[in-house]
DNA sequence: TAGTTGCATGTAACTAGTTACATCAGCCGG
DNA sequence: CCGGCTGATGTAACTAGTTACATGCAACTA
């Protein structure tokens, strides 16, 4: 029960627990006395306490990231580009999920930051930005994303490009008259809506109508008062396409010939349903993150990745 | 640059850092020194280690979640019902997601146990059996998900019943010929398949027509095959229900008047879709494992859950 | 007034490792 | 034959906290 430690080895072993540090960490030492050593350690199923190692060290070699939504396949991409940087330095990663609660991301990060991580990736909302600078002060290296901070690391998507491509593309489809649900108020859905109407009015199309949407439920009423007067429906958030391309099929209306409908970020099933989408490069954003957090940089790093457009036909007139 | 340390608030405070442990920690302090304590720590921005807390505790208040697929939607909530009752007992989650790699598997299992998690949720190839029961063994809570093996805890879903369920319900749908996609060697998915064949016999149905997929590029190929014998198309893994249902629509095949059809797992298009499945309850099922891992209960558990079918019109002819 | 009690606080040992420095044996050269 | 060098190992200080125990002081009792 009670759990072996390196003294336990070091008696096991007849030797002194810096040998048995040396020979597990690789110090100076000689050949038979780090086979006995290595034995020791096998027999007893040693497994040396990496909290202590850190300890000394002064941090630990984890990297945290606070993730908003782990239902969200953008954030999924994400991890599996920290992972796979983080995986390529020996880190091990820790994930803590915010179900989007400013008071869960406020206290994950404080967590993260008790539990001395080597660095932070973020997303979440302006709730924790204070004490990520606190951390960033210190020399945890803290990364943002999908948001930009003074004094903090960001990954991001260019939103507004990616609002003028959801403009080009309606363009492109003959499209008229645009209908918008937005998820919120965050900056990412602002300058989504703000690219938006600026590829609108360079294509020479009417400005859109406007409905901002707070959860899924309300997502069905918004859709209905947007078909009035509108020949295409576009989604800001990947988090409501769900449930606006349901609120659309609902009333039996097809895409693209009925309606044209166009969302964010790339899911499993947009390529069945044939679903066009703007994409992000989640994975090449994670990858981009865990390396700000490795590389730790000295200035605040902006790094702006730009969105592509898939089309898959739920726009084409 | 230089971390604050307890001593350093001490020294502020003008108090020994046991005092300041105390009154970080609830113990017994007059009120002004507690006071003058507090405001040197928010003065300093003090960070308590939670490394060296662990260490004197012996163990961290970590709990340790090894995920093999976090695009998994079962997963997803299973992680929400662990996350609940972690947060209720201030714990913080440590999640790994593994890739279904056997490799990783093992070795974030090892990375957890380094960390000295309070308690660890598995859900992995055999694998990392060994190192998860040696553990045990040592006193830290291990749970299996989806899977038992002796000496650790396991929380499962009765995969028999799911298929049986499968078998009752294709009945129910007139349907007469079954051929089932099967996602591999691993028990849950024989035991699916066992469930269903005991099924399909008691109903006076013909056995199931059965093809084996590794991964979704073989899928398309076996759909095909199954299509010439069969009227109805199951599939026992959620992680297949996407390639399935594409193979299936791909050949202009409409459900439920071209083909029956019917999955393992609830997700989010499924009601959209008009997909019916056998749900699993997975978030009860990650609140089990979490309770697992907290009441630490001496003798290993095996906790099975039953599945539900949620009909929505994919089967019935 | 001396003795008892009890609260508040400090001292120092403890957790499990790492590592700078000391020590010691064996070997070589002068 | 002895000093110096080198390689292997041990000793002990260090990391940042917690906590058992000791101490000191004040108030209350006899």
């Amino acid at each position: 029960m009670k759990r072996v430690t390196i003294g336990d080895v070091a008696a096991h072993a007849g030797v002194s627990t810096a040998t048995v540090s040396r020979v597990l960490n690789g110090g100076l030492v000689a050949e038979p006395t780090a086979a006995k050593v290595r034995a020791a350690a096998e027999r007893l199923g040693y497994s040396p306490n990496a909290l202590t190692k850190s300890i000394f060290a002064g941090r630990s070699s984890t990297i945290g990231v606070v993730i908003r939504d782990l239902s969200s396949p953008f954030y999924l991409d994400l991890i599996r580009g920290i992972d796979e940087v983080a995986a390529a330095n020996g880190s091990p990663v820790m994930l803590a999920n915010t179900y989007r609660s400013a008071d869960r991301e406020a206290a994950q990060v404080r967590a993260m930051d008790q539990q001395r991580v080597r660095g932070l990736v973020i997303t979440a909302d302006e709730t924790a930005d204070d004490h990520a600078r606190r951390m960033a002060e210190n020399g945890t290296p803290c990364v943002l994303v999908a948001r930009t901070a003074p004094g903090l690391h960001s990954v991001s998507l260019d939103d507004v490009a990616a609002g003028r491509l959801m403009a080009a593309h309606l363009a492109d489809c003959g499209r008229s008259q645009v209908g918008v649900v937005s998820g919120g108020t965050r900056p990412t859905q602002v300058k989504r809506l703000e690219g938006l109407r600026q590829g609108l009015a360079e294509h020479g199309l009417p400005q859109p109508e406007e409905v901002l949407v707070g959860n899924e439920d309300e997502v069905d009423g918004a859709v209905g008062s947007l078909l009035r007067r509108n020949d295409a429906v576009v989604c800001t958030t990947g988090r409501l396409t769900v449930a606006v391309h349901l609120a659309l099929t609902a009333r039996g209306l097809k895409m693209p010939d009925d309606i044209g409908f166009l969302t964010m970020d790339d899911f499993a099933w947009a390529g069945t349903l044939g679903i066009s989408v703007i994409a992000q490069p989640s994975y090449e954003m994670g990858r981009a993150a865990a390396e700000l957090v490795v590389s730790e940089p000295a200035a605040p790093a902006r790094i702006v990745f730009q969105p592509t457009l898939i089309a898959r036909g739920s726009c084409e007139c």
